[in-house]
DNA sequence: CTACCTGCCTGTCGGC
DNA sequence: TGCCGACAGGCAGGTA
């Protein structure tokens, strides 16, 4: 599941393969993660054919090749969306979607999704940051990301500290994850109140969100079920670096209490039930 | 404006 | 053995 550490692997793994190097055919095979295309797959293919890409960028979880021309390709790798490099006439993959193919003789690079939540579209002078995204707010590791901005606006929330972190107007790049990686780390509830949080804290918590990201990235990401591997097809090593995700009754590596599974908006939150109880301000 | 919910997708797995 | 529901979950778009 790629979130900010696995969308940056995967940009890395791609500047080399894109950078410079012009489109002599993109192949569409599944319309679907072209559906923000509004003007259809064949237009998509038509405007790529003969552009040259520039260097690969990224926010938060969205991932977009510029062009010299100016515009963009903006991707998104969703759940299950992966970038490939392969030798021309290598076999298909099985949910292979989308192909580039270029005027050199070098290999292709494929957009490969299982669930198709990921997608590609073309964006008018989407280089330097695509309109489209404009809406997200920086990452913890943009230069530009204001964190006297984050606190503030953290605390006029009234809501619950995970959800804050997950919403992708105030942080991007925290996905559920390294939510919880974090929220252990600053031992906090996924239900603290925000509006009750000292900026101090505030401050913490997004720490330990830059820091456990930083660790996943070091090691390629966290590969947990497969669907996330680089552009070379390796998985990730950060698995064995998770405190509590996917780790149901597994000992709190911190304290050794097992560690507990709770449906938390519609998805699973791992805890620990000693690090982290239940709070006095809490909001669900 | 904020807060929160649902639909979108497919493959895998556990229960019966 | 096969069927069915639960689950994985980021985000756009909707409601109140």
């Amino acid at each position: 599941m790629p979130e900010l550490p696995e969308v940056e692997v995967v940009r890395r793994g791609l500047t080399d393969f894109t950078t410079g190097r012009t489109i002599d055919a993109v192949e569409v095979l599944h319309p679907r993660p072209v559906r923000r295309h509004l003007a259809g797959p064949d237009d998509f293919v038509a405007r790529l054919k003969g552009q040259v890409f520039a260097t690969p960028a990224r926010r938060g979880k969205y991932l977009w090749l510029p062009l010299e021309s100016g515009d963009a390709v903006l991707t998104h790798l969703g759940m299950s969306g992966q970038f490939r490099v392969q030798p021309v006439g290598a076999p298909d993959e099985k949910h292979l979607r989308v192909r580039f193919r270029f005027a050199d003789d070098g290999g292709e690079v494929r957009f490969v999704d299982q669930r198709m939540f990921g997608g590609l579209s073309y964006s008018e002078g989407g280089a330097e940051l695509p309109g489209e995204i404009a809406h997200i707010a920086r990452d913890p590791f943009d230069p530009l990301f204001d964190e006297d901005l984050f606190v503030a606006a953290v605390r006029r929330r009234k809501t619950g500290l995970k959800r804050a972190l997950l919403d992708q107007s105030l942080v991007s790049g925290v996905g559920n994850i390294y939510a919880d990686e974090a929220l252990w780390r600053a031992k906090l509830h996924y239900a603290r109140a925000t509006d009750t949080m000292k900026p101090l804290q505030i401050r913490e918590i997004l720490r330990h969100a830059r820091e456990v990201m930083a660790a996943a990235l070091e090691v390629g990401g966290t590969s947990f079920d497969a669907l996330y591997v680089n552009v070379n097809g390796e998985s990730g090593y950060f698995e064995r670096g998770l405190a509590t995700y996917g780790q149901e009754n597994s000992p709190c590596p911190r304290c050794g209490r097992p560690i507990r599974r709770e449906a938390f908006m519609n998805r699973s939150s791992y805890r620990c039930p000693k690090c982290q109880p239940v709070p006095r301000h809490a909001r669900w």
